[in-house]
DNA sequence: CGCATTATTGACCGACCGGTCAGTCAGTGC
DNA sequence: GCACTGACTGACCGGTCGGTCAATAATGCG
Protein backbone atom coordinates (compact mmCIF):
# COMPACT_ATOMS: atom_id res chain seq x y z
CA UNK A 1 0.00 0.00 0.00
CA UNK A 2 2.63 2.80 0.98
CA UNK A 3 4.93 1.64 -1.69
CA UNK A 4 3.57 2.43 -4.81
CA UNK A 5 2.15 6.04 -3.83
CA UNK A 6 5.01 6.67 -1.74
CA UNK A 7 7.39 7.20 -4.32
CA UNK A 8 9.47 9.58 -2.34
CA UNK A 9 9.80 8.05 0.89
CA UNK A 10 11.79 10.18 3.55
CA UNK A 11 14.77 8.57 4.07
CA UNK A 12 15.80 8.33 0.14
CA UNK A 13 14.28 9.53 -2.42
CA UNK A 14 14.47 9.23 -6.30
CA UNK A 15 15.38 5.62 -8.22
CA UNK A 16 18.27 4.43 -6.55
CA UNK A 17 20.71 5.03 -9.25
CA UNK A 18 20.38 8.27 -8.82
CA UNK A 19 20.88 8.52 -5.31
CA UNK A 20 23.92 5.80 -5.56
CA UNK A 21 24.94 9.27 -7.97
CA UNK A 22 24.00 12.09 -6.54
CA UNK A 23 26.31 10.95 -3.19
CA UNK A 24 28.89 9.89 -4.80
CA UNK A 25 29.03 12.94 -6.36
CA UNK A 26 28.96 14.72 -3.16
CA UNK A 27 31.34 12.71 -1.45
CA UNK A 28 33.79 12.33 -3.81
CA UNK A 29 33.86 16.87 -4.52
CA UNK A 30 33.96 17.00 -0.85
CA UNK A 31 36.64 14.29 -0.16
CA UNK A 32 38.53 13.11 -3.38
CA UNK A 33 38.31 9.47 -4.68
CA UNK A 34 40.75 7.65 -2.47
CA UNK A 35 39.20 9.18 0.85
CA UNK A 36 35.63 8.11 0.04
CA UNK A 37 34.71 4.40 0.89
CA UNK A 38 31.95 2.21 -0.89
CA UNK A 39 30.46 2.59 2.42
CA UNK A 40 29.95 5.87 3.33
CA UNK A 41 28.26 6.16 -0.61
CA UNK A 42 26.05 3.19 -0.06
CA UNK A 43 25.09 4.70 3.72
CA UNK A 44 24.38 8.26 1.96
CA UNK A 45 22.80 6.84 -0.29
CA UNK A 46 20.25 4.71 1.52
CA UNK A 47 21.22 1.56 -0.21
CA UNK A 48 23.47 -1.38 0.54
CA UNK A 49 27.00 -1.78 -0.95
CA UNK A 50 26.58 -4.73 -2.62
CA UNK A 51 23.66 -2.33 -4.69
CA UNK A 52 26.44 -0.05 -5.78
CA UNK A 53 28.30 -3.09 -7.25
CA UNK A 54 24.87 -3.83 -9.01
CA UNK A 55 24.61 -1.23 -10.58
CA UNK A 56 28.34 -0.05 -11.30
CA UNK A 57 31.01 -2.23 -11.76
CA UNK A 58 33.62 -0.91 -9.71
CA UNK A 59 34.46 2.31 -7.60
CA UNK A 60 36.64 3.92 -10.51
CA UNK A 61 33.41 2.97 -12.52
CA UNK A 62 31.15 4.66 -10.24
CA UNK A 63 33.80 7.76 -10.15
CA UNK A 64 33.57 8.20 -13.88
CA UNK A 65 29.80 7.99 -13.90
CA UNK A 66 29.73 10.51 -11.60
CA UNK A 67 31.93 12.62 -13.00
CA UNK A 68 29.98 12.30 -16.50
CA UNK A 69 27.38 13.33 -14.93
CA UNK A 70 28.32 16.16 -13.43
CA UNK A 71 29.91 17.00 -16.53
CA UNK A 72 26.95 16.35 -18.13
CA UNK A 73 24.87 18.92 -16.19
CA UNK A 74 27.00 21.89 -16.16
CA UNK A 75 27.84 22.40 -19.93
CA UNK A 76 24.51 23.58 -20.93
CA UNK A 77 24.66 25.79 -18.27
CA UNK A 78 26.83 27.89 -20.04
CA UNK A 79 24.73 28.62 -22.53
CA UNK A 80 22.89 31.76 -22.04
CA UNK A 81 26.12 33.74 -21.49
CA UNK A 82 27.00 35.23 -25.07
CA UNK A 83 23.09 35.76 -26.27
CA UNK A 84 23.25 39.02 -24.03
CA UNK A 85 23.05 42.40 -25.36
CA UNK A 86 25.13 45.63 -24.89
CA UNK A 87 28.04 47.02 -25.55
CA UNK A 88 31.19 44.80 -25.26
CA UNK A 89 32.76 45.85 -21.60
CA UNK A 90 28.82 44.99 -20.81
CA UNK A 91 28.72 41.43 -22.57
CA UNK A 92 31.90 41.20 -20.78
CA UNK A 93 31.38 42.00 -17.76
CA UNK A 94 28.12 39.91 -17.76
CA UNK A 95 30.06 37.01 -18.91
CA UNK A 96 32.10 36.73 -15.86
CA UNK A 97 29.77 37.59 -13.57
CA UNK A 98 27.76 34.52 -14.50
CA UNK A 99 30.52 32.03 -15.01
CA UNK A 100 31.74 32.91 -11.37
CA UNK A 101 28.42 32.74 -10.27
CA UNK A 102 28.38 29.47 -12.23
CA UNK A 103 31.10 27.93 -10.17
CA UNK A 104 29.93 29.39 -6.56
CA UNK A 105 26.30 28.26 -7.33
CA UNK A 106 27.14 24.41 -8.36
CA UNK A 107 30.69 24.14 -5.69
CA UNK A 108 30.21 20.49 -6.08
CA UNK A 109 30.69 20.24 -9.55
CA UNK A 110 33.18 22.73 -9.93
CA UNK A 111 35.15 21.22 -6.88
CA UNK A 112 34.66 17.53 -8.61
CA UNK A 113 36.03 18.55 -11.74
CA UNK A 114 38.65 20.64 -9.88
CA UNK A 115 40.50 17.74 -8.34
CA UNK A 116 40.50 16.20 -12.05
CA UNK A 117 42.38 18.55 -13.42
CA UNK A 118 45.17 19.16 -10.25
CA UNK A 119 45.67 15.10 -10.89
CA UNK A 120 47.08 15.77 -13.99
CA UNK A 121 46.44 12.21 -15.61
CA UNK A 122 47.27 13.21 -19.23
CA UNK A 123 43.79 10.80 -20.71
CA UNK A 124 41.54 12.34 -18.31
CA UNK A 125 42.57 16.06 -18.99
CA UNK A 126 42.19 15.55 -22.13
CA UNK A 127 38.94 13.95 -22.09
CA UNK A 128 37.89 17.06 -19.75
CA UNK A 129 39.36 19.38 -22.54
CA UNK A 130 37.49 18.24 -25.23
CA UNK A 131 34.23 17.43 -23.61
CA UNK A 132 33.73 20.09 -20.65
CA UNK A 133 36.14 23.03 -21.64
CA UNK A 134 36.41 23.02 -25.25
CA UNK A 135 33.22 24.24 -26.26
CA UNK A 136 32.36 27.02 -23.96
CA UNK A 137 36.17 28.04 -24.28
CA UNK A 138 36.40 28.38 -27.52
CA UNK A 139 32.99 30.68 -27.62
CA UNK A 140 34.02 32.96 -25.14
CA UNK A 141 37.73 33.55 -27.55
CA UNK A 142 35.12 33.76 -30.34
CA UNK A 143 33.29 36.70 -28.84
CA UNK A 144 36.57 38.58 -28.07
CA UNK A 145 37.89 37.98 -31.55
CA UNK A 146 34.38 39.20 -32.99
CA UNK A 147 35.04 42.29 -30.61
CA UNK A 148 38.56 42.19 -31.87
CA UNK A 149 36.81 42.04 -35.98
CA UNK A 150 34.62 44.86 -34.54
CA UNK A 151 37.23 47.27 -33.55
CA UNK A 152 35.56 47.16 -29.39
CA UNK A 153 38.94 45.67 -28.60
CA UNK A 154 42.61 46.25 -29.37
CA UNK A 155 43.79 43.97 -32.27
CA UNK A 156 46.92 43.29 -31.36
CA UNK A 157 46.10 41.78 -27.97
CA UNK A 158 45.77 37.28 -27.85
CA UNK A 159 42.55 36.51 -27.59
CA UNK A 160 43.02 33.32 -26.01
CA UNK A 161 45.07 35.26 -23.49
CA UNK A 162 42.50 37.20 -22.60
CA UNK A 163 39.97 34.22 -21.79
CA UNK A 164 43.05 32.41 -19.94
CA UNK A 165 43.00 35.37 -17.59
CA UNK A 166 39.28 35.54 -17.33
CA UNK A 167 38.77 32.23 -16.68
CA UNK A 168 41.85 31.98 -14.64
CA UNK A 169 40.96 35.26 -12.10
CA UNK A 170 36.96 33.15 -11.62
CA UNK A 171 38.58 29.76 -10.91
CA UNK A 172 40.83 31.77 -8.44
CA UNK A 173 38.70 33.03 -6.82
CA UNK A 174 36.73 29.86 -6.25
CA UNK A 175 39.39 27.90 -4.96
CA UNK A 176 40.86 30.26 -2.77
CA UNK A 177 38.03 32.15 -1.02
CA UNK A 178 39.31 30.28 2.23
CA UNK A 179 42.86 31.40 1.54
CA UNK A 180 41.91 34.90 0.88
CA UNK A 181 39.77 35.44 3.45
CA UNK A 182 43.12 35.80 6.09
CA UNK A 183 45.19 38.00 3.57
CA UNK A 184 44.38 41.77 4.81
CA UNK A 185 44.48 43.10 1.25
CA UNK A 186 41.91 40.82 -0.47
CA UNK A 187 39.50 40.60 3.02
CA UNK A 188 37.01 42.75 1.52
CA UNK A 189 36.90 40.52 -2.21
CA UNK A 190 36.95 37.21 -1.11
CA UNK A 191 33.26 37.20 -0.04
CA UNK A 192 32.09 39.60 -2.81
CA UNK A 193 32.09 37.70 -6.05
CA UNK A 194 30.34 41.07 -7.48
CA UNK A 195 32.81 43.58 -6.39
CA UNK A 196 35.68 41.60 -7.18
CA UNK A 197 34.09 40.49 -11.13
CA UNK A 198 33.38 44.51 -11.44
CA UNK A 199 37.56 44.64 -10.94
CA UNK A 200 38.69 42.09 -12.71
CA UNK A 201 36.62 43.48 -15.88
CA UNK A 202 37.88 46.90 -14.98
CA UNK A 203 41.31 46.08 -15.15
CA UNK A 204 41.07 43.77 -18.35
CA UNK A 205 39.51 46.32 -20.27
CA UNK A 206 41.49 49.07 -20.06
CA UNK A 207 43.92 46.78 -20.90
CA UNK A 208 42.47 45.39 -23.76
CA UNK A 209 40.48 48.36 -25.14
CA UNK A 210 42.24 50.18 -28.22
CA UNK A 211 43.61 53.38 -26.81
CA UNK A 212 41.82 56.58 -26.32
CA UNK A 213 43.55 58.88 -28.02
CA UNK A 214 45.61 57.93 -30.72
CA UNK B 1 83.86 0.77 8.76
CA UNK B 2 81.32 1.71 5.90
CA UNK B 3 79.32 3.38 7.79
CA UNK B 4 81.22 6.16 9.38
CA UNK B 5 82.79 7.30 5.21
CA UNK B 6 80.27 6.32 3.46
CA UNK B 7 77.50 9.01 4.25
CA UNK B 8 75.22 8.56 0.95
CA UNK B 9 75.50 4.68 0.09
CA UNK B 10 73.96 3.64 -2.73
CA UNK B 11 70.22 3.09 -1.87
CA UNK B 12 69.59 5.82 -0.06
CA UNK B 13 71.05 8.91 1.20
CA UNK B 14 71.10 11.72 4.12
CA UNK B 15 69.65 11.12 7.50
CA UNK B 16 66.86 8.77 7.40
CA UNK B 17 64.21 11.38 8.78
CA UNK B 18 65.61 13.45 5.61
CA UNK B 19 64.19 10.84 3.57
CA UNK B 20 61.33 9.64 4.93
CA UNK B 21 60.03 13.24 4.61
CA UNK B 22 61.16 13.76 0.96
CA UNK B 23 59.45 10.23 0.52
CA UNK B 24 56.57 11.66 1.74
CA UNK B 25 56.60 14.48 0.37
CA UNK B 26 57.08 13.43 -3.25
CA UNK B 27 54.15 11.53 -2.98
CA UNK B 28 52.10 13.53 -0.88
CA UNK B 29 52.16 15.62 -3.58
CA UNK B 30 51.71 13.47 -6.46
CA UNK B 31 48.59 11.89 -5.08
CA UNK B 32 47.10 13.31 -1.95
CA UNK B 33 47.36 12.30 1.46
CA UNK B 34 44.56 9.29 1.41
CA UNK B 35 46.20 7.82 -2.21
CA UNK B 36 49.46 7.09 -0.14
CA UNK B 37 50.38 4.53 2.14
CA UNK B 38 52.91 4.65 4.79
CA UNK B 39 54.16 0.88 3.29
CA UNK B 40 55.23 3.33 -0.24
CA UNK B 41 56.67 6.34 1.80
CA UNK B 42 58.49 3.67 3.61
CA UNK B 43 59.99 1.38 0.38
CA UNK B 44 60.67 5.07 -1.31
CA UNK B 45 62.62 6.05 1.75
CA UNK B 46 64.34 2.95 1.86
CA UNK B 47 63.41 2.32 5.85
CA UNK B 48 60.86 -0.04 7.27
CA UNK B 49 57.12 1.13 8.48
CA UNK B 50 57.93 1.17 11.57
CA UNK B 51 60.73 3.25 11.50
CA UNK B 52 58.35 5.87 10.52
CA UNK B 53 56.42 5.66 13.49
CA UNK B 54 59.45 6.19 15.56
CA UNK B 55 59.83 9.64 13.93
CA UNK B 56 56.79 10.76 13.57
CA UNK B 57 53.84 9.86 15.79
CA UNK B 58 51.30 9.06 12.80
CA UNK B 59 50.60 9.30 9.31
CA UNK B 60 48.97 13.09 9.98
CA UNK B 61 52.35 14.20 11.86
CA UNK B 62 54.15 13.14 8.88
CA UNK B 63 52.27 14.79 6.73
CA UNK B 64 52.28 17.74 8.37
CA UNK B 65 55.88 17.52 8.86
CA UNK B 66 56.42 17.43 4.93
CA UNK B 67 54.23 20.36 4.30
CA UNK B 68 56.19 22.33 7.09
CA UNK B 69 58.82 21.66 5.46
CA UNK B 70 58.09 22.20 1.99
CA UNK B 71 56.53 25.47 3.15
CA UNK B 72 59.93 26.37 5.28
CA UNK B 73 61.69 25.69 1.33
CA UNK B 74 59.67 27.67 -0.45
CA UNK B 75 59.34 30.82 1.21
CA UNK B 76 62.59 32.36 1.04
CA UNK B 77 63.15 31.77 -2.86
CA UNK B 78 60.77 34.66 -2.85
CA UNK B 79 63.03 36.90 -1.78
CA UNK B 80 64.45 37.72 -5.28
CA UNK B 81 61.59 38.88 -6.44
CA UNK B 82 61.36 42.86 -5.72
CA UNK B 83 65.04 43.66 -5.52
CA UNK B 84 65.34 44.29 -9.11
CA UNK B 85 65.55 47.54 -11.11
CA UNK B 86 63.71 49.08 -13.87
CA UNK B 87 60.74 50.59 -14.96
CA UNK B 88 57.55 49.60 -13.17
CA UNK B 89 56.44 47.84 -16.21
CA UNK B 90 59.86 45.68 -16.47
CA UNK B 91 59.97 45.25 -12.36
CA UNK B 92 56.36 43.87 -12.99
CA UNK B 93 57.37 41.42 -15.68
CA UNK B 94 60.52 40.11 -13.89
CA UNK B 95 57.93 39.41 -10.97
CA UNK B 96 55.76 37.51 -12.98
CA UNK B 97 58.26 35.70 -15.28
CA UNK B 98 60.23 34.63 -11.76
CA UNK B 99 56.97 33.85 -10.06
CA UNK B 100 55.72 31.37 -12.93
CA UNK B 101 59.42 29.77 -12.71
CA UNK B 102 59.28 29.53 -9.15
CA UNK B 103 55.82 27.50 -9.23
CA UNK B 104 57.35 25.14 -12.16
CA UNK B 105 60.88 24.95 -10.88
CA UNK B 106 59.13 23.53 -7.78
CA UNK B 107 56.39 21.70 -8.84
CA UNK B 108 56.11 19.17 -6.24
CA UNK B 109 55.33 21.86 -3.33
CA UNK B 110 53.44 23.48 -5.57
CA UNK B 111 51.13 20.70 -5.75
CA UNK B 112 51.19 19.99 -2.09
CA UNK B 113 50.32 23.38 -1.49
CA UNK B 114 47.05 23.28 -4.05
CA UNK B 115 46.22 20.29 -2.51
CA UNK B 116 46.31 21.76 1.10
CA UNK B 117 44.11 25.00 -0.23
CA UNK B 118 41.62 22.82 -2.52
CA UNK B 119 40.78 21.29 0.51
CA UNK B 120 39.08 24.26 2.11
CA UNK B 121 39.79 23.43 5.77
CA UNK B 122 39.25 26.67 7.42
CA UNK B 123 42.18 26.36 10.19
CA UNK B 124 44.60 24.74 7.27
CA UNK B 125 43.75 27.53 4.95
CA UNK B 126 44.57 30.21 7.70
CA UNK B 127 47.74 28.83 8.65
CA UNK B 128 48.56 28.87 4.78
CA UNK B 129 47.78 32.48 4.72
CA UNK B 130 49.69 33.24 8.04
CA UNK B 131 52.24 31.46 7.21
CA UNK B 132 53.05 30.83 3.73
CA UNK B 133 51.53 33.10 1.57
CA UNK B 134 51.02 36.30 3.72
CA UNK B 135 54.06 37.87 3.73
CA UNK B 136 55.34 37.49 -0.02
CA UNK B 137 51.11 38.60 -1.00
CA UNK B 138 51.83 41.54 1.05
CA UNK B 139 55.63 42.50 -0.32
CA UNK B 140 53.39 42.18 -4.06
CA UNK B 141 50.82 44.22 -3.17
CA UNK B 142 53.10 46.81 -1.43
CA UNK B 143 54.86 47.35 -4.72
CA UNK B 144 51.89 48.10 -6.33
CA UNK B 145 50.65 50.70 -4.04
CA UNK B 146 54.34 52.28 -4.11
CA UNK B 147 54.06 52.40 -7.90
CA UNK B 148 50.71 54.15 -7.66
CA UNK B 149 52.29 56.42 -5.22
CA UNK B 150 54.82 57.28 -7.80
CA UNK B 151 52.24 57.51 -10.60
CA UNK B 152 53.79 54.61 -12.40
CA UNK B 153 50.10 52.98 -12.42
CA UNK B 154 46.77 53.98 -12.42
CA UNK B 155 45.38 55.32 -8.67
CA UNK B 156 42.20 54.17 -8.78
CA UNK B 157 42.77 50.69 -9.04
CA UNK B 158 42.72 48.39 -6.48
CA UNK B 159 46.05 47.13 -5.69
CA UNK B 160 45.08 43.36 -3.92
CA UNK B 161 43.26 42.94 -6.95
CA UNK B 162 46.01 43.37 -9.31
CA UNK B 163 48.63 41.18 -7.53
CA UNK B 164 45.34 38.78 -7.28
CA UNK B 165 45.51 38.55 -10.88
CA UNK B 166 48.57 38.42 -11.34
CA UNK B 167 48.69 35.46 -8.79
CA UNK B 168 45.51 33.57 -10.19
CA UNK B 169 47.17 33.93 -13.65
CA UNK B 170 50.61 31.79 -12.85
CA UNK B 171 48.73 29.33 -10.59
CA UNK B 172 46.07 28.62 -13.51
CA UNK B 173 49.02 28.06 -15.99
CA UNK B 174 50.71 26.25 -13.57
CA UNK B 175 47.59 23.50 -12.69
CA UNK B 176 46.15 23.33 -16.23
CA UNK B 177 48.91 22.87 -18.57
CA UNK B 178 47.59 19.47 -18.99
CA UNK B 179 44.08 21.10 -20.00
CA UNK B 180 45.71 23.93 -22.34
CA UNK B 181 47.03 21.87 -24.41
CA UNK B 182 44.35 20.61 -25.52
CA UNK B 183 42.27 23.84 -26.18
CA UNK B 184 43.39 24.80 -29.54
CA UNK B 185 43.00 28.49 -28.63
CA UNK B 186 45.72 28.55 -25.92
CA UNK B 187 48.04 25.52 -27.01
CA UNK B 188 50.61 28.26 -28.00
CA UNK B 189 50.78 29.23 -24.55
CA UNK B 190 50.85 25.92 -22.59
CA UNK B 191 54.39 25.03 -22.80
CA UNK B 192 55.85 28.53 -22.73
CA UNK B 193 55.90 30.08 -19.74
CA UNK B 194 57.79 33.34 -20.44
CA UNK B 195 55.52 34.25 -23.64
CA UNK B 196 52.62 33.55 -21.29
CA UNK B 197 54.22 35.99 -18.69
CA UNK B 198 54.67 38.18 -22.06
CA UNK B 199 51.11 38.09 -22.98
CA UNK B 200 49.84 38.58 -19.01
CA UNK B 201 51.74 41.36 -18.38
CA UNK B 202 51.12 43.18 -21.33
CA UNK B 203 47.19 42.87 -21.10
CA UNK B 204 47.54 44.18 -17.07
CA UNK B 205 49.95 46.74 -17.80
CA UNK B 206 47.71 48.43 -20.65
CA UNK B 207 44.86 48.06 -17.77
CA UNK B 208 47.24 49.56 -14.60
CA UNK B 209 49.11 52.15 -16.55
CA UNK B 210 47.97 55.64 -16.31
CA UNK B 211 45.89 56.69 -19.73
CA UNK B 212 48.41 57.63 -21.70
CA UNK B 213 47.18 61.03 -23.49
CA UNK B 214 44.99 62.49 -21.10
C1' DC C 1 85.26 -2.30 28.37
C1' DG C 2 80.16 -2.00 30.25
C1' DC C 3 76.04 0.50 29.93
C1' DA C 4 72.31 3.50 28.66
C1' DT C 5 70.24 5.58 24.76
C1' DT C 6 68.74 5.70 20.30
C1' DA C 7 67.75 3.83 15.54
C1' DT C 8 65.85 0.28 13.20
C1' DT C 9 63.42 -3.83 12.21
C1' DG C 10 60.01 -7.87 11.26
C1' DA C 11 56.11 -9.75 13.10
C1' DC C 12 51.86 -8.67 14.25
C1' DC C 13 47.07 -6.41 15.33
C1' DG C 14 42.23 -4.91 14.64
C1' DA C 15 39.79 -2.20 11.42
C1' DC C 16 38.41 -1.35 7.15
C1' DC C 17 39.01 -1.59 2.23
C1' DG C 18 36.90 -2.87 -2.62
C1' DG C 19 34.59 -6.52 -4.25
C1' DT C 20 31.88 -11.21 -4.45
C1' DC C 21 28.22 -14.35 -3.63
C1' DA C 22 24.22 -16.88 -2.51
C1' DG C 23 19.91 -15.87 -1.80
C1' DT C 24 15.42 -12.96 -0.75
C1' DC C 25 11.81 -10.43 -2.63
C1' DA C 26 8.42 -7.76 -5.64
C1' DG C 27 6.88 -7.45 -10.01
C1' DT C 28 5.43 -9.36 -14.63
C1' DG C 29 3.91 -12.29 -18.40
C1' DC C 30 1.76 -16.52 -19.22
C1' DG D 1 -0.89 -21.16 -10.42
C1' DC D 2 4.24 -20.90 -12.16
C1' DA D 3 8.64 -19.38 -14.21
C1' DC D 4 11.44 -15.79 -14.81
C1' DT D 5 13.76 -11.35 -13.92
C1' DG D 6 16.13 -7.48 -11.94
C1' DA D 7 16.64 -4.84 -7.69
C1' DC D 8 18.42 -5.56 -3.51
C1' DT D 9 20.67 -7.46 0.79
C1' DG D 10 23.77 -9.50 4.70
C1' DA D 11 27.50 -12.21 5.18
C1' DC D 12 31.74 -12.88 3.74
C1' DC D 13 36.45 -12.83 1.04
C1' DG D 14 41.45 -11.71 0.51
C1' DG D 15 44.11 -7.93 1.09
C1' DT D 16 45.78 -3.53 2.81
C1' DC D 17 45.39 0.05 5.95
C1' DG D 18 47.51 2.84 10.05
C1' DG D 19 49.63 1.68 14.02
C1' DT D 20 52.02 -1.27 17.97
C1' DC D 21 55.58 -3.93 20.14
C1' DA D 22 59.35 -6.70 21.58
C1' DA D 23 63.76 -7.57 20.02
C1' DT D 24 68.02 -6.33 17.76
C1' DA D 25 71.77 -3.30 15.95
C1' DA D 26 74.21 0.85 16.35
C1' DT D 27 76.01 4.67 18.89
C1' DG D 28 77.83 7.77 22.42
C1' DC D 29 79.88 8.06 26.95
C1' DG D 30 81.99 6.92 31.65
Amino acid sequence: MSKSLAKASPPTSGDATERILAAAEKLFAESGFDAVSMNAVAELAGVSKANIFHHFSSKNALYLAAMRNACRRSTPLMDNLEGTSGTFVERLHHFARAHLAHLLENEQTSRLIQREVIENDPQRCQELAEQVFGDNFARLVAIMRSGQQRGELRADVDAGMVATLLIAANMFFFQSREVSRHLPDVTHLSDDPAAYSKLLVDILMHGILPPKQS
